[in-house]
RNA sequence: GGAUCUUUGGCUGAGUUGGUCGAUAGCACCGGUCUUGAAAACCGGCGAGGGUUAUACCUCCCAGAGUUCGAAUCUCUGAGGGUCCA
C-alpha cells in the first residue's frame, strides 16, 4: 500500500510518479480526498466517544454517591445515538478509502526508466554467449516428447490444459534442479524454509495479489483459501504483523514450492510446451531488510540468480523493467531472460523485485528502528522457475540426434 | 463428529461478584550505577495504531455481533489451541 501520509504531504510528487505506472491523476486525487474525509469522520466520532467516556465515568461516581442519574442517563442515551451514526459514517469512509488504497500500485523508483510496456525494458548486460548450432535447434516440446521426459497429453487428461507430467529423466531433472538451486542459494546465505502452498486472504493481501488479481488465483471456495501463485506469498507473510529486532535483519530466505496460476489474461499465449503452465515448480528468494539495505540485497539477489544460470551454463541477459512493465507491488524489477535457441529468443526465467515498504505496510511487517517502529523493505526473486529452466536446458543442451546433455553441475544430483 | 476447557503486550502469566484496567508480576530487552571488562546486584525504562509541535484524546485484551450509562470481565456466533469420548 502506498504511504497515505506521503500522499498528503506531497500530492504532486506522488501522482507524478504513479503516472509513470499508468495511474491516473484523478484516481490519486480521489484517494487523497477519501483520506481527508476519513480524518474528518474520525474526529467527529472520537469527540463524541470522548464525551461518552466522561459521562460514563460520572455515572459510576453518581451511583456510588447515591445521586439521581436520570438526567445524566438521558444525555448519555442521546449521545449514544449520535455515536452510532458517526461510527457508521466513519466505517463507510474507512472501507471506501481502503478498497481504493489497496488497488493503487507501488510507486516506481526514480531510476526506473519510463516506458509503456516490455518493449521499452532496458538491457543491463548479457552473460554467456549463445552457442553456435551446426543444425537447426528444435523447440523444447519436441525434444521433451522425443526423449519421453514430458507428457503433455496425460497432464491434460488428469487436469486440464496447461498441465503436464514429467517421466523418467524429465522427473529426475526437475528434482535435481530443485535440490541444486536450494543448495546454491543456501550457500549464498539464504536460509531454506518450507512453507504451505495454500494461504488465506490476509496473506495474499499482504503481498498485493489481492484484492486486485483474484481472477489469477485458484481458490478453495468452501474455506476461503487460495493456492499460492508464488512462494513469495507465504514466505514474506511469515512475518506479517510482527515487529522484528534490527539485529535479525536482513532476513534472507529461499523456498521451493509448487506455484499455481490461472493465467486468466494469457489466453492464446505459449499454448504449446511448458513455458506457461497452471502448475509449476519454483525456487524463490525472499529478503526482509532495513530500508537502507534493500538496494544492496537486491543486487545480491539478482547476482545470485544470474550466477545460478551461469553455473548451469545457460546464456542469459538482465533487463531493467520500465515503469509500465513493472508489477503491481514492485518499485523496481530486474528480469533475467534465458536464451532459448529453439525459439531464437530470450525468455523470462527469473524476476527480482524490490517492493520497498509497499508489502510491509500491507502486511504490517516492522522493525525496531531506534525508539520507533518502522516498516521493513521486502524483496523477492525467482531462482529459478524450474520448468523454464528445464526448457532452457533442453534447448541449449540439445544434440543433433535430439538427445540432451545434462549440465555438469547437475550430474551429482542425477546419479 | 460429540463433550469440555482455553485464547491477555516478545514469552510466561494475573485479572472472569462488569466501573480510576490498556491492564499486575516474572523473564527477555534497553539505559544507568558498580567493575579493568563481563556476570551478579541495585536503579530506571519498556505493547501497538491513530491523533497532536507536544500534550489531551480515540481505538485495540483471538475475530465479529449483542446486553449495559459503562465489558478483558456477561451472552451469542465463528476461528485457533488443549483434554476426554467416539
Amino acid at each position: 500500500m502506498i504511504d497515505l501520509k506521503l500522499l498528503q504531504k506531497d500530492f504532486q510528487g506522488v501522482s507524478a510518479k504513479l503516472a509513470r505506472k499508468g495511474v491516473s491523476a484523478e484516481l490519486i486525487d480521489d484517494l487523497k480526498r477519501k483520506n481527508e474525509e476519513l480524518k474528518v469522520a474520525k474526529v467527529e466520532y472520537e469527540t463524541l466517544q470522548g464525551a461518552q467516556n466522561i459521562m460514563s465515568k460520572e455515572f459510576g461516581i453518581y451511583k456510588k454517591e447515591g445521586r439521581d442519574v436520570n438526567e445524566l442517563k438521558a444525555k448519555v442515551d442521546a449521545n449514544k445515538i449520535k455515536i452510532a451514526e458517526a461510527l457508521d459514517i466513519q466505517r463507510e469512509k474507512e472501507s471506501a478509502l481502503e478498497s481504493l488504497a489497496m488497488s493503487i500500485p507501488n510507486i516506481p523508483d526514480d531510476d526506473v526508466p519510463s516506458g509503456a510496456d516490455e518493449n521499452e525494458n532496458i538491457e543491463i548486460r548479457k552473460v554467456l554467449m549463445p552457442r553456435e548450432f551446426s543444425f537447426a535447434p528444435k523447440e523444447h516440446w519436441e525434444l521433451a516428447e522425443k526423449n519421453g521426459w514430458i507428457d503433455f497429453e496425460r497432464g491434460v487428461k488428469l487436469a486440464t490444459s496447461r498441465f503436464s507430467v514429467a517421466f523418467g529423466m524429465g522427473a529426475k531433472l526437475e528434482r535435481a534442479l530443485i535440490n541444486f538451486m536450494l543448495n546454491f542459494n543456501s550457500k549464498r546465505g539464504f536460509e531454506e524454509v518450507s512453507v504451505p502452498a495454500i494461504v488465506n486472504r490476509a496473506a495474499l493481501e499482504g503481498t498485493g495479489q489481492l484484492p486486485k488479481f483474484e481472477d489469477d488465483l485458484y481458490k478453495i471456495h468452501e474455506q476461503e483459501l487460495f493456492l499460492i501463485p508464488t512462494a513469495e506469498v507465504p514466505v514474506t507473510n511469515l512475518f506479517q504483523d510482527e515487529i522484528l529486532s534490527p539485529n535479525e535483519l536482513p532476513k534472507k530466505m529461499t523456498a521451493y514450492t509448487p506455484c499455481f496460476r490461472k493465467e486468466a489474461g494469457a489466453a492464446g499465449r505459449d499454448t504449446r510446451g511448458m513455458i506457461r503452465q497452471h502448475q509449476f515448480h519454483k525456487v524463490e528468494l525472499v529478503a526482509i531488510t532495513k530500508p537502507e539495505d534493500s538496494d544492496r540485497v537486491f543486487d545480491e539477489m539478482v547476482q545470485t540468480a544470474s550466477d545460478l544460470l551461469s553455473a548451469l551454463e545457460l546464456p542469459h541477459r538482465l533487463m531493467t523493467l520500465c515503469s509500465g512493465d513493472l508489477g503491481f507491488g514492485a518499485a523496481k524489477t530486474v528480469d533475467l531472460e534465458v536464451w532459448l535457441p529453439g525459439q531464437n529468443s530470450y525468455r523470462e526465467i527469473s524476476s527480482v523485485s524490490n517492493t520497498r515498504d509497499f508489502q510491509a505496510r500491507r502486511a504490517k511487517i516492522r522493525f525496531k528502528d531506534g525508539d520507533k517502529n518502522s516498516f521493513v523493505h521486502t524483496l523477492n526473486g525467482s531462482s529459478l522457475a524450474v520448468g523454464r529452466t528445464m526448457v532452457a536446458i533442453m534447448e541449449n543442451f540439445q544434440n543433433e540426434d535430439g538427445t540432451i546433455t545434462i549440465p555438469k553441475v547437475l550430474e551429482p544430483y542425477i546419479n
